[in-house]
DNA sequence: CGGCAGTACTG
DNA sequence: CAGTAC
DNA sequence: GCCG
């Protein structure tokens, strides 16, 4: 028998005794990560966002959604092809409707899993091989979603972020297992003796074997403390500790704040009181087309500054994501090789401000003039004056509210930031992501090589010095021996692996950091690797070949070390 | 038991 | 410094 | 959470 999910609120009762009429079942609810599934979703034609259908059902993502329904054979109908449609039992044949069309979760298009498997793959053991194994794929998403509750309400201080890690490396496992899990003592045993799956991990895939659900995660969706943790650490600026802080309180739900806020009961930082302002609006995502709008905005105004300038959109959009929560913006000049013009982004951020595009500044950075940063529309009045501090910082890192181009009165977060010329590819590596990504390959890079990567570059851990000089992504990869990876697929903590024997960064966990920084120091990269030999050249000037935070303040920002014209003022 | 990435900004 | 964010 |  087909089941159906009505999904809105509008008049379904008709809809429903059609759909009942010719058979199928009604579900009344639908939780991505609890079968059963329904056959058909029948959405109402009035929906102007694909993306809340997304997010009504629980997904992250147009994205997520999209390949949950592919490899369900879910079938996304409007109501109109419902009622027209004699049966349920088969999707809708031609002229795809414009959800069909714009979600791309047509009852044709597939696109196997969203990976480019061009060539490059070859070299790959496993990653590619994206195996069909459902069992696995169900215990994933429930550890992806485990991971992702534990990240966002937190009750046990860091525990919950290190398992919520740990939840996250997991769920990358299960995809990649050579078999299918079964509840039965081999697979099992054997399972129980691969690296990463621990006592607990055991627990929960039994758990879930038997019953098809995870007892964990209702726990924690229903544990109405963490509910609140939830609530309150959506606000912009609030963290665990004051989202803790806040809970105690009392504070359950956005609104309850909001009236302590107005009735003077609850005094916020001036960033969380922004974020208490645009609470719901940080909470959605953008569509691709309106992240382009706002990456047009700001490259067209800056580069009325900087003609010169590359401004490109990193973050969840290079990405491929379809919806995104953020703008993230980088910007190089090859004018500016080691350090950029310190008020230039600050400058600018008060252009964007003149013309009306931002609504609330989140950082203070050098150029921008006070009275922007300060203006809060009805503010209360407790943080006014003391400003004037760093007037100095040749931070080049924005982050702020800017207005929707698109949708009037929305607000969407901005990240912009200015970064030397030569260290373009650390900074794009960085900011694109994702997070786990990004922890996956540093870690690496300090077991396998005693290297610290960050944002500027690539460090000898113990003389500091740069060891890779380069502007290309790629580069950076093959110094780190580790396969290329497009943006789309930086996906993930293990989609970092090694170029030879395509060992992860989580296998080398077990490198004590002890022993590993033993081995290595001696002989540096040669002994585990077998790569580029570490004789490479080591250029010259020394002096600005250390980590970003090691440089005297006075060397970055107060000599005019700029690499050719000196500030061209605009 | 400590480590789990590395950094910048705020107050 | 702790807290928050990326 | 897991690992050494």
């Amino acid at each position: 028998m087909n089941k159906t999910l009505l999904n809105g609120s509008g008049p379904i009762q008709g809809l429903k005794h059609h759909v009942q009429q010719r058979g199928a079942e009604v579900l009344s609810s639908f939780d991505k990560n609890i079968p059963p599934w329904p056959t058909h979703f029948v959405v109402s034609e009035q929906v102007q966002e694909p993306l809340s259908i997304a997010q009504a059902l629980g997904f992250d993502s147009l994205e997520e959604m999209s390949s949950f329904l592919y490899d369900h054979s879910i079938v996304c109908a409007t109501r109109r092809w419902v009622h027209r449609g004699d049966r349920l039992d088969k999707p809708p044949l031609e002229e795809p409707t414009m959800m069909e069309t714009y979600l791309g979760i047509g009852p044709k298009r597939k696109c196997k899993r969203h990976r480019t498997n061009k060539n490059e793959e070859s070299n790959d053991s496993q990653s590619s091989r994206s195996n069909v194994y459902k069992t696995n794929q169900s215990l994933s998403e429930a550890f992806r979603t485990l991971s992702k509750r534990h990240q966002e309400m937190p009750l046990n201080g860091e525990l919950d972020a290190w398992k919520s890690y740990s939840f996250q490396i997991t769920a990358g496992r299960l995809l990649h297992l050579g078999f299918e899990i079964r509840d039965s003592p081999e697979v099992l045993r054997h399972l129980a003796s691969i690296n990463g799956f621990g006592s607990s991990t055991m627990d929960i895939i039994t758990d879930y074997l038997r019953t098809q659900q995870c007892s964990r995660l209702r726990n924690l969706e229903s544990d109405p403390d963490r509910v609140a943790m939830k609530n309150m650490m959506n606000i912009w600026g609030v963290g665990r500790v004051r989202a803790k802080e806040l809970v105690d309180a009392g504070f359950k739900r956005i609104n309850e704040v909001r009236q302590a806020v107005e009735l003077g009961n609850l005094q916020l930082e001036r960033n969380q009181y922004i974020g208490v302002l645009c609470y719901d609006d940080l909470l959605e995502k953008m569509d691709r087309t309106e992240v382009e709008s706002i990456g047009k905005i700001i490259s067209n105004i800056f580069k009325m500054s900087y003609p010169e300038a590359e401004v490109c959109v990193m973050g969840s959009y290079r990405r491929g994501k379809h919806a995104c929560g953020d703008v993230d913006i980088l910007i190089t000049h090859e004018d500016y090789n080691h350090t950029v013009p310190p008020k230039a982004l600050g400058q600018f951020i008060d252009e964007l401000r003149q013309q009306g595009h931002i609504a609330y500044h989140l950082t203070f950075i050098s150029g921008m003039k006070h009275e922007l940063y300060e203006t809060i529309p009805d503010a209360p009045s407790h943080w006014s004056p003391q400003r004037d501090k760093r007037d100095k910082s040749s931070s080049s890192s924005y982050m702020g509210v800017f207005k929707s181009p698109c949708m009037t009165g929305k607000k969407r977060r901005v990240d912009i930031k200015f970064y030397p010329w030569r260290e373009k590819a650390f900074a794009s590596l960085y900011f694109t992501g994702n997070g786990y990504f990004n922890r996956s390959m540093r870690l690496w890079a300090t077991r396998k090589f005693n290297y610290t990567l960050n944002d500027h570059g690539v460090f000898d851990r113990g003389s500091l010095v740069r060891v890779l000089d380069t502007t290309s992504e790629k580069e950076i990869f093959e110094f780190l021996d580790i396969s290329w990876r497009e943006p789309k697929e930086r996906d993930s903590f293990d989609a970092v692996k090694g170029k030879k024997n395509g060992e992860s960064a989580a296998q080398l966990e077990g490198f004590s950091s002890f022993t590993s920084f033993r081995e290595l120091s001696g002989k540096g990269r040669n002994t585990t690797s077998g790569g580029a030999p570490l004789d490479r050249p080591i250029p010259a000037s020394t002096r600005f070949l250390v980590p970003h935070n090691k440089i005297p303040r006075d060397d970055v920002m107060h000599n005019q070390l700029y690499d050719s014209k000196a500030l061209t003022k605009n």
